[in-house]
DNA sequence: GGTATTTGACCATC
DNA sequence: GATGGTCAAATACC
């Protein structure tokens, strides 16, 4: 594979975001219209149906960025094949037999040999590796036409609990603060639920997540209620009920989906200068504003 | 001494 | 034969 600039990998997402913003700015004016004493007649004026034009029009055209399939998207591409695949058994040589009869009639070329990505693989990009989850390194690898290595990894739990997690985390070549990780299969160990807000400043937005007497991903999914702590200041930490009452939204999500925070918060600081200057920001740099509205609009939408 | 990482070798795939 | 993924012995670290 080859290296990926975040903005190569969908601009369609970039713009998704911008649209986003336009249309909370539309809502934000419009709602301030509303507060002010209607027109001659009890109307309200043109400008606010203007803005309501506006919106629908910013909300649309997201919602149709959402379908992107762009084929230079690499996440659409993985999330498309992710989206068709099937559980796979684990076992390479069926995996990969399987891709091959997907495959276009064109045989590919040397140094195009790709895993396959099944319905529990993945691909995120990070300013950091660090997920939450203990990961033992099994191999590092150099890769053609990559100015970095690949690293491999696999869940520290699979000897004793057998979890079969892995990854694999590739630095960008364009962009070597930024990691592209790529994940096969769900962790089925169990370890701490906790999300804390990194005081690191290189890293402000990263969220950990650590779960607590979870059996698999997908007990997570379907009960959203495992403890959480939420660190919103180094050394300090908040209990769930507390954070939740703040942020009930951004609590339930993240006990729901920690995958999605990740991307979430990549897409964050990909777009932070466009929302810095339109939003609000909480003193630990965390824009809740942001997330709040990310959340309800991805909770909308499932991969 | 136990655990994690490194790294060359092996194997499957193309 | 080239490439990517994994294994496992050697090494480093705590």
């Amino acid at each position: 594979m080859g290296t990926l600039r975040p903005e190569k990998l969908c601009a369609n997402r970039k713009r998704l975001m911008e649209e986003l913003v336009m249309g909370r700015d539309g809502a934000a004016q419009l709602r301030d219209l509303l507060e002010k004493p209607t027109g001659p007649g009890g109307s309200w004026p043109a400008s606010a149906k203007g803005l309501v034009v506006k919106i629908l029009g910013s909300f649309s055209a997201s919602l149709s960025l959402l379908k992107c399939t762009s084929e230079t998207c690499e996440v659409c591409k993985i999330r498309a094949s992710v989206r068709v695949g099937s559980p796979s058994s684990g076992d390479r040589r069926s995996e990969d037999s399987g891709e091959s009869s997907k495959r276009p009639a064109v045989k590919e070329r040397r140094g195009c040999y790709k895993r396959r990505k099944t319905s529990d693989t993945w691909m995120k990009i990070l300013p950091t590796m660090e997920d939450g989850h203990a990961w033992r390194k099994y191999g590092q690898k150099e890769i053609l036409n990559a100015k970095f290595p690949r690293c491999y990894f696999r869940c520290t739990h699979k000897p004793d609990q057998g979890c079969l997690a892995t990854k694999q985390v590739q630095k960008l070549q364009e962009e070597p603060h930024m990691y592209q990780i790529t994940y096969f299969g769900h962790h089925t160990c169990t370890n701490t639920l906790k999300i804390s807000l990194e005081c690191d400043p290189i890293k402000p937005y990263l969220l950990n997540f650590e779960s607590n007497n979870i059996t698999s991903d997908q007990d997570h999914h379907h009960h959203p209620s495992y403890p959480i702590s939420v660190k919103t200041e180094c050394n300090k930490e908040e209990t769930e009920s507390n954070f939740s009452g703040k942020f009930p939204v951004v609590a339930a999500a993240a006990a729901a989906e920690p995958n999605m925070w990740a991307d979430l918060l990549a897409m964050r600081s990909d777009h932070e200068d466009v929302i810095s200057s339109t939003t609000t920001t909480s003193s630990h740099g965390l824009d809740m504003d942001f997330l709040n509205e990310c959340v309800d609009f991805e909770t909308d939408f499932s991969w």
